[in-house]
DNA sequence: TTGTTAAATTAATGGTGTTAATTTAAATGT
DNA sequence: ACATTTAAATTAACACCATTAATTTAACAA
């Protein structure tokens, strides 16, 4: 007797379309701010409380466009690393590709870093969690294969260099999405400075590092 | 006859004080989403409307709060670098001072780099760009100095390293905030490898750098 | 005291996230 | 066919927000 609950399929494809909305209403108004529940309802067509029946909260709808952004990213880095031979050139190429990405579509990278509330306790649902890994990983094997190959001496491990890989075009970008280079140098002029030092540090091992570590936390 | 305008001085008090208010609530609450004129005016004991006679609007208000942290990171670099000798010493002390205020303070720190909306035009005020080019210049002239005193061969003008270093430094920082470190490797592992590898990178002339920037843009 | 005017307060508008109450609609039992 | 059950969707409501307009308060000069 009675109505039936709506199958997997069905819920999972109500919640592509109201994530398809919003992140269409996010990447046109730009900023989480402006991503409103009314609005992605418009722009889905239901009214605004129906998001509730698929997303606990906003904190929930805007981790599910967070590993979407992520995906995204992985999807770049991974086109960019196909495209090239040696791991030099994947290395040179997986930088720039990221970064012009992320300078491409800085609304949408911006949803991946910025517009965080760092304290609170923010939910991190495993489909952003795998996003994250997969995106890293290919950073991670470029630069493992390299080390293989031998073109980078193994002085760092793969997936600490892979970690300051990412930490480095992270923060040029970031300082330029957010404007907040302060004068003479832009990202153009930043790139090969990046990827020259982190060759260098991939390729020199008579400076001293203090603990190379081999066991991963968490 | 009639009132008489506030004094400069007074209007400048009147606008410290609400800062003072916005400050405490923003580093109490922590996000921007949390920092609303109602709490500042019960904070600063004025109306909710009052500071709309100091500040245009929440974002020319967040903007002097943002020259405020940049202020305060600036004064810490500062103070790192007084403590130390050399400019390897230096250099180190900076990376481990920068990082370390920006995880034990994670929302003024947020305040500098997140939360913002990238696309629209966001009012910069004359010193916010002040207070983010004291900081800089901190590193600059830390680099300059190893540069003159021949620790560091000059490959990279001190001004271009001295970005880069920030964008190092601001993406391990913003990845460990974030909580966007996947697995395995933390702020304690990258931080030496990053000192590492910059110094490599200011170190070894042999790699080749496509251009090297002489003028500023700006 | 009274007029003038700056500063501060309150009212009001349109927006937000979220919850509760209500309505709609699909599927079953009779 | 119709009533019943119940999931899903809608609407109403609440508390809060940024911002602007209207209003009140308070300081000074005549």
């Amino acid at each position: 007797m009675s109505r039936q609950p709506l199958t997997d399929d069905q819920r999972h494809a109500r919640r592509e379309t109201i994530l398809d909305a919003a992140m269409a209403v996010f990447e046109d108004a730009g900023g989480l701010d402006a991503l409103s529940f009314r609005k992605i309802a418009a722009e889905a067509g239901c009214s605004y409380a129906t998001p509730y029946s698929y997303f606990a909260s906003k904190a929930v709808l805007v981790d599910a466009l967070r590993a979407r952004a992520f995906a995204w990213i992985g999807e770049v880095m991974t086109a960019a690393v196909a495209g090239q031979a040696s791991p030099d050139a994947q290395l040179d190429a997986l930088a720039r590709a990221y970064i012009d990405a992320a300078l491409d579509r800085p609304n949408r990278y911006a949803l991946m870093f910025f517009a965080l509330q760092p304290d609170d306790a923010q939910p991190v649902s495993l489909e952003l969690k795998a996003a994250k890994r997969d995106a890293l990983d290919v950073c991670t094997q470029v630069i493992a294969a390299g080390q293989a190959a031998g073109d980078f001496p193994d002085v760092i491990d793969a997936l600490t260099a892979a970690h300051l890989f990412w930490a480095a075009a992270h923060g040029v970008v970031s300082l330029q999405v957010a404007g907040q280079f302060v004068m003479g140098r832009d990202v153009d002029t930043l790139v090969p400075v990046l990827i020259r030092t982190l060759r260098a540090g991939l390729e020199h091992p008579e400076l001293d590092l203090p603990q190379v570590p081999t066991a991963a936390n968490e």
